[in-house]
RNA sequence: GCGUCCUUAGCUCAGCUGGAUAGAGCAUCGGCCUUCUAAGCCGAGGGUCACAGGUUCGAAUCCUGUAGGACGUACCA
């Protein structure tokens, strides 16, 4: 699609010119100003050329420009081009652009849609980031969605993508879940408890908070425990790295049951301290200074905000200092072109006065560090908040869809054409999930309606699943009798219907779409693009009969045209974390 | 107060970067299963694209202002 409209409107830069000099024009530059576009319905054409912009060169109306280009363009074009008011409509050559497409989607396989747009960009990108006091929530699964997603997205698109996770182990609000347990605990494991790790450090964390109200000691008690962990008690220490490890194993399973990875871990125990010295060296080359309070500062004024606070007073480190050690770190690790960060919009500051940090140090690649900021989840209540225990839980969320889809199959009697009901439902469950939390632009706030939102019916990730597992049952069931139809080849000039059409349409502009969601870092677009695929399928899947009509050499096309869908499908689900599934 | 972002159908969201009659899903109503999976298909109703100006041949889209909302403006992360 991309190259033909490439080709047209080198044609339509040429027929603009010709029709030109037939008036004694001097134009120049009419190439760099053609606009390509689709018409709003099919029937008018397949791609479209305003010719508005035209309208001063010319000294005449758009419609008379139009006439004249489509008079200059002749008949010796690939399909035909028709004046529509003030546009030059295109209808394209059909039956060699699904030969053509046809033949490329079998070619390309699994790499359909990948494109060389970042051939040679090393580009790292940061997500999830989860705290080791408790569990992930909703707001986690967007965040790993969307980071996944664009990971991926951009990986097809030629970078070399490295992800990686930030652990957040250290800082009072770890201690919290530490002190809870030592007090409460009674030696209780995952194990013992048959709980999740996760789960069970996070229950010791809201532990903490009920017995924090009653005691007001509490909080102090916190504030010494990251103390004695600072100066690296013996006692604190152990108990750290078990509950972490706890924490973390949970917190893993659950990136395991919803297929996300990282190629690298970085901990903020790590990190912190080569943060520090970051910020006294910096504190000594006068980038920093030291503020009457003893914290040691950024002044931020020549970019209008107020000063920032690196170390504080008493030496120990913020967020900031350990980011900055982190970024740094990551650096030497991967020397990348573009390092992302996948982080909730209510980081921009945060972001700011780091990358403008890293630049003050004399950091170059400072420039090339991107908050990439989303929205939060909502629900129809308003704000999740954990005080009022309206936080939903991921691992919970989970097992609630995969439950609902498993009744659904067993309801629909699918249950022996399926197998293993269990583990399709949780396919089901993670389609409908990331599908729910991809179609959405990133950089927006969403709502999430329990009852509502996560339905199988409709624009969602399980009706694509249940579009490609019926494609995929036609092409088996074709392979059954192959015999049938071994000698005949396909002859493309026989799909003329309008369903064929406009799937060719947005089979072949899969790749475009794939492009702009890597350049825009939105996996929305290929969502989109997912369901408008599948619905027209659906569509095509209804009027034109693949495997029951008379027309062997027209059964032998149409299976040529629900290959190419069906590829592209399992492409464009892998870019957005969709489980393909054969049977539904 | 200041800064950033958001506002499109009753609800949840798209809208190809400024083009032709603004689209889906849900919900409501009406059709379609002895024929490749009805988690489906087809149709109907539902819109002053928050509001007011401006730029432009042309604005949901760009600019300015107003009104609502979210977030931020911590020695929290």
């Amino acid at each position: 699609m991309d190259k033909q409209k490439k080709n047209w409107a080198t044609l339509v830069a040429g027929a603009l010119t010709k029709a030109a000099e037939e008036k004694k024009l001097e134009l120049s530059g009419l190439a760099d100003r053609i606009i390509v576009e689709h018409p709003p319905r099919p029937e008018m054409g397949d791609l479209a050329f305003p010719m508005f912009p035209f309208a001063k060169d010319f000294r005449c109306a758009p419609p008379a420009i139009a006439a004249a280009v489509v008079e200059a363009l002749g008949t010796d074009i690939p399909g035909e081009a028709r004046p529509a008011g003030p546009y030059v409509n295109i209808f394209l050559d059909r039956s060699a652009m699904i030969r053509d497409l046809s033949a490329q989607v079998a070619e390309a396989g699994d790499s359909y849609g990948t494109s060389d747009l970042l051939k040679g960009q090393k580009v790292m990108v940061e997500f999830s980031c989860p705290n080791t006091n408790k569990p992930l929530h909703l707001g986690h699964l967007r965040n790993d969605a969307i980071g996944e997603s664009v990971s991926r997205i951009l990986a097809a698109s030629g970078a070399e993508v490295q992800k990686v996770n930030l652990i957040n182990n250290r800082g009072v609000h770890i201690c919290k879940s530490m002190l809870a347990y030592q007090k409460f605990g009674e030696g209780v494991t995952p194990e013992s408890s048959g709980k999740k790790g996760d789960h069970l450090v996070g229950d010791f964390y809201v532990k903490f908070n009920t017995w924090a109200k009653e005691d007001k000691s509490a909080e102090e008690q916190a504030q010494a425990m990251l103390r004695k962990w600072e100066e690296g008690d013996k006692e604190v220490t152990e108990l750290w790295t078990l509950m972490n490890k706890w924490t973390i194993d949970g917190i893993s399973e659950t990136y395991k049951n919803t297929n996300i990875s990282f190629d690298r871990y970085y901990y903020e125990s790590d990190t912190y301290l080569s943060g520090r010295e970051e910020v006294l060296k910096g504190l000594e080359q006068g980038v920093f200074y030291k503020d009457e309070d003893g914290s040691i500062r950024l002044d931020l004024s020549d970019i209008g905000m107020d000063t920032k606070v690196m170390l504080r007073s008493d030496g120990t480190s913020v967020y900031m200092t350990q980011d900055l050690g982190t970024a740094i770190a990551r650096h030497r690790d991967f020397p990348f072109d573009r390092l992302i960060y996948v982080v909730g919009a209510e980081q921009e500051y945060h972001f700011q006065v780091l990358f403008h940090a890293l630049k003050k140090l004399g950091y170059s690649w400072a420039e090339m560090l991107h908050h990439l900021s989303y929205g939060m989840v909502n629900l129809p209540e308003g704000k999740m908040k954990s005080r009022e225990g309206t936080v939903v839980d991921a691992d919970d969320l989970l097992q609630q869809l995969s439950d609902m889809a498993a009744d659904e199959i067993r309801n629909k009697e699918r249950a022996e054409a399926v197998g293993d009901v269990e583990d399709t439902g949780r396919k089901i469950a993670l389609a409908a999930l990331h599908y729910f939390l991809l179609q959405v632009s990133p950089y927006k706030d969403m709502v999430f309606n329990p009852r509502e939102s996560l339905s199988f019916n409709g624009n969602t990730g399980p009706y694509l699943q249940y579009m490609s597992a019926r494609i995929n049952s036609i092409l088996e069931k074709y392979e059954e009798k192959r015999d049938e139809y071994a000698s005949l080849k396909p002859d493309f000039s026989l799909l003329n219907s309008d369903a064929e059409w406009e799937l060719v349409k947005n089979i072949s502009s899969f790749p475009e779409a794939v492009k702009m969601a890597a350049s825009d870092l939105n996996p929305s677009v290929v969502a989109a693009h997912l369901y408008d695929t599948a619905k027209n399928f659906s569509r095509f899947y209804h009027d034109c009969p693949i495997l029951g009509g008379d027309d062997k050499v027209l059964t032998v096309t149409r299976i040529e045209l629900t290959r190419a869908a069906l590829q592209m499908l399992k492409n464009g689900f892998e870019l957005v974390n969709i489980p393909f599934l054969s049977k539904m």
